[in-house]
DNA sequence: AAAAAACCGTTGCAGTTGCAACATTTGGAG
DNA sequence: CTCCAAATGTTGCAACTGCAACGGTTTTTT
């Protein structure tokens, strides 16, 4: 099992702890690596919590898919980020969610035991991991904050306005992260709907788009 | 200032710490207490973010107005619970949302600092007081995943169904925790729409209702 | 290069919902 | 008991959206 550790300069969960420590702390916390194939499902609902996802490479998307049909898209996760932490914090025993790679993954499984436990070596960066998992939970928090607002809106324009707005920054450009029908389920609107009013949109002067960029005509 | 430490049983964030403890720790986190008039805004968006919230008695709304006036319910707190922890473990510096008494609480905040520090006693507590914060955060996490789960739904009909199967029990009865304008809020949609649709549903033998009283015919 | 698959955009139609205005019931206060 | 205010329920209408079906373009596979 390759214990790679990589570059972790992105990875709140390491922030604060010094390189050299890193290495030594990754060992310490006995990740089980994962490799996919592309859009392979890492997680499915129902599955046992194996443990925190670490995003080592690529990205994946958390989702869920609803007694209609509908998929709900429920975060992306890049480079770097975190998946599941909130699952096994709060002691769930399965997976309420499927956890798919976006296109193309290697994730490593950590588990709780070995992250709350001071580990054997006692290191002292044990500490600053538990401080750091307190700091990505409360984030966590904020992204869904960010999310129910997008979904709080009551019309497709709204919902687009409000999580292109999140996206852009202040001279109101952006690129999606998502395609059309990903973006749909992000917003939870049907995929026709949201080319429509896209569209709607551009002929209006509301904002302009071509493929993933955009640029909203009144940035908030 | 009345430094009452009330019954913290059902307090999440006392968990596992011996009663004994509890009240010299309370004194240790030098908590600011706060009592409301009736319907009373706590905080209001853009204030700065004075600490923690705790509910001590009676219960509290997160909410946010959009620039439409419309109102989302975004949580209903009540004695025991935490409110802004997320806002405050982030290190946000103004509050994105409002806490209102609903209709009446008192409330304790405790600023982060006396919360993470070791405190000037060395209190072994303050370790399990850091564990549960940890354990709050990740629950409130699946809170508003159901929430999500709620608002992604496409009709109100879906909406009301997921809620109330949150809600309800193995047979199907519950009541709900709020009025009709507030469900409406929580469930992001329009009052009359959802009076509408569940009296709709009522007349269809869905559901029953009575006042805060219902019950599914189909539990799911 | 050809075929297949994925992605994006368009449109007609029926059902749902926001909105506004009004009716009815409930719960106190005097 | 009466009156008032808040909460709840009802309805018409215009607008929005889900749904299904289709055409064009780009990317991937064979």
């Amino acid at each position: 099992m390759g214990l790679s550790s990589p570059d972790f300069d992105e990875c709140p969960l390491f922030a604060g702890i010094a390189r050299e420590e890193r290495a030594g702390l990754w060992a310490c916390l006995r990740p089980v690596e994962r490799l996919t194939q592309r859009g392979e499902t890492l997680v499915a609902v129902g599955d046992p919590v194996d443990g925190l996802g670490v995003v080592l490479e690529g990205a994946v998307d958390v989702s869920r898919v609803d007694e209609n049909g509908n998929r709900v898209l429920l975060t992306h996760i890049g480079a770097g980020g975190l998946f599941a932490e909130a699952f096994v914090c709060a002691g769930l025993r399965e997976a309420p969610v499927s956890v798919t790679a976006a296109p193309y993954a290697r994730v490593a499984f950590l588990s709780l035991p070995a992250l709350a436990a001071s580990c054997a070596r006692a290191c002292p960066a044990h500490a600053a991991l538990i401080r750091n998992l307190v700091h990505v939970l409360a984030r966590k928090n904020l992204q869904q904050a960010d999310h129910l607002d997008v979904l709080s809106r009551r019309t497709i324009r709204e919902r687009l306005l409000t999580y292109l707005s999140q996206l852009a920054g202040p001279d109101g450009r952006g690129t999606l992260p998502f395609g059309r029908a990903a973006l749909a389920d992000y917003i939870g609107a049907e995929r026709s709907a949201l080319c429509r009013e896209l569209s709607r949109m551009q002929r209006e002067g509301v904002l302009t788009y071509r493929g993933s960029g955009f640029k909203l005509s009144c940035p908030r």
